[in-house]
DNA sequence: TTTAGTGTATTGTCAGGCGATACGCTTGCA
DNA sequence: TGCAAGCGTATCGCCTGACAATACACTAAA
């Protein structure tokens, strides 16, 4: 009955290929898989909500958050409604963060590109088909998700998606284009296939992306790739603008050399 | 045998009064003692460090490491010399982050805030003897810490914690206090308990703290407390400043009144 | 009052997690 | 060059301890 989860972006259930696994612990990916019930939650969840959205027994989700509660991974809702992700969460993420050797050496100098830019400049990971926000330096306005790390959009229509699609071979991003589950933002997202290649093969060119519109109306957004060993791209930098008060080109012509200067310094070989 | 770890802050293994607990499931215990192997690490970890700083056998972190790294919550290094914590880390921030109500409210807030004072702002969140720092508005330099999400500093002995103790009973303050391991940052540290009571006691008088290189030479924080429901005190909003900029003084009579401000808006009751 | 929903507590059974042991590799000291 | 110590990985029989069924106390809506 070796039923678990697996790795990838969200939450898949591969049972598949790992029941014959023998070092695979099933009651550890049953607790994963309860924490991981909160993934799409909006708002606090009952036990049996858990057990539903995890995929275990009510039983089992009983004894998992029973125990997760007393470790603090799990707390009650403050006006005693359900049941939600606890503090203890945080201390993880810290040592992700800090650990991360890329994040160390990026720190600084998304700290300096915000500083002369004066706009938002995050730094993304490179996670399949999705590119997960990991540093994020605020400017002025911005909305909660904006803030939130952790956060993830997709690879195949966020600029730092594209930057990093760029130095990839042209198969590797066809396979992840295709796979992705391609909704649009925004009016403007694209999502043929033909016309995201062709917005690669531009940021192939240029050097950098330019994302207008993709997944916030009003918002304009250029990426550049970071590269990790064997020169493979690891992460992007992203520098967000309003429209409000840029130009898609002003901002580019403003903002990518800056950025590029940025990627060079992070990225090795 | 059961033996596992308790909430608390930092990792207490706290085996006694949950051996009898016959709801608490072991391995999940141990799994995220494995996880929490890397709290205090400062590089990749092998499977014996990791096993031995877990508190497991060898074996048992060979299965663990395995089935979490199958999973994505934990990575090898990119040099492939050790286990690092893993992106999928992340998805479990980002759902603490969005659900939990006090950060939702307080994010537009305190990007206001750091939009008229122009200091680094943080929400900190109240953790018994550590405050946790759960959302964080960069101004200019900074180091790596003050930039990241699940950082925590002692109550005791900074801005915000004395903020928090100033809205509790002395004798939840003196408990406290007690309890912490007063361990200075600074020679300027505040660590007799009976100077940190007169802090508190100050703090309660004129609404806010004022925290001189209490974590960090060169830094004056003022702290405001944020309170929930029945009036008790959750968490904390820090404004930091240099001492090469301001005197304590000036700092807090700018700043203060904003933050007041700040706090009363996101409190509750 | 009923009914459906919470969260919690208890218990016998047998799956499956445990831990000892072995192996192939790389690394670095001699 | 060779040995030793370290790494991560693989295998397997035993018996613990996680599983799922069931019962219960409580609250809130119908």
């Amino acid at each position: 009955m070796r039923n678990t989860l697996r790795a990838e972006s969200g939450v898949r259930y591969l049972s598949e290929e790992q029941r014959a696994d023998p070092l695979f612990t099933n009651s550890i990916a049953r607790a994963m898989q309860v924490l991981a019930a909160f993934h799409h939650a909006d708002h606090p969840l009952s036990l049996a909500e858990i057990a539903t959205r995890a995929g275990v027994d009510r039983s089992a989700a009983q004894r998992i958050v029973h125990t997760l509660r007393t470790m603090g991974y799990i707390t009650r809702d403050a006006e005693d409604r359900g049941f939600l992700p606890g503090i203890r969460i945080l201390d993880h993420t810290l040592d992700y963060l800090r650990l991360n050797p890329l994040i160390q050496r990026a720190t600084p100098v998304i700290l300096e590109l915000r500083r002369n830019v004066r706009e938002r400049v995050d730094l993304s990971l490179f996670d399949g088909q999705r590119v997960v926000y990991a540093a994020r330096m605020q400017s002025k306005r911005e909305t909660f998700y904006a803030t939130l790390v952790g956060h993830s959009v997709p690879t195949f229509c966020s600029s730092g998606g594209w930057a990093i699609l760029a130095r990839l071979e042209d198969e590797a991003v066809r396979a992840i284009v295709d796979a992705s589950d391609r909704q649009p933002f925004t009016p403007r997202t694209l999502t043929d296939p033909e016309e995201i290649m062709a917005e690669v093969e531009a940021t192939r060119a240029r050097g950098y992306s330019i994302a207008v519109e993709q997944i916030l109306l009003g918002e304009v957004a250029i990426g550049v790739a970071v590269t990790g060993p064997q020169g493979r791209p690891v992460a992007a930098i992203h520098v967000a603008g309003s429209l409000a008060e840029w130009t898609a080109e002003d901002f580019s012509t403003r903002v990518a050399p800056l950025a590029l200067e940025a990627a060079r310094a992070i990225s090795q070989i």
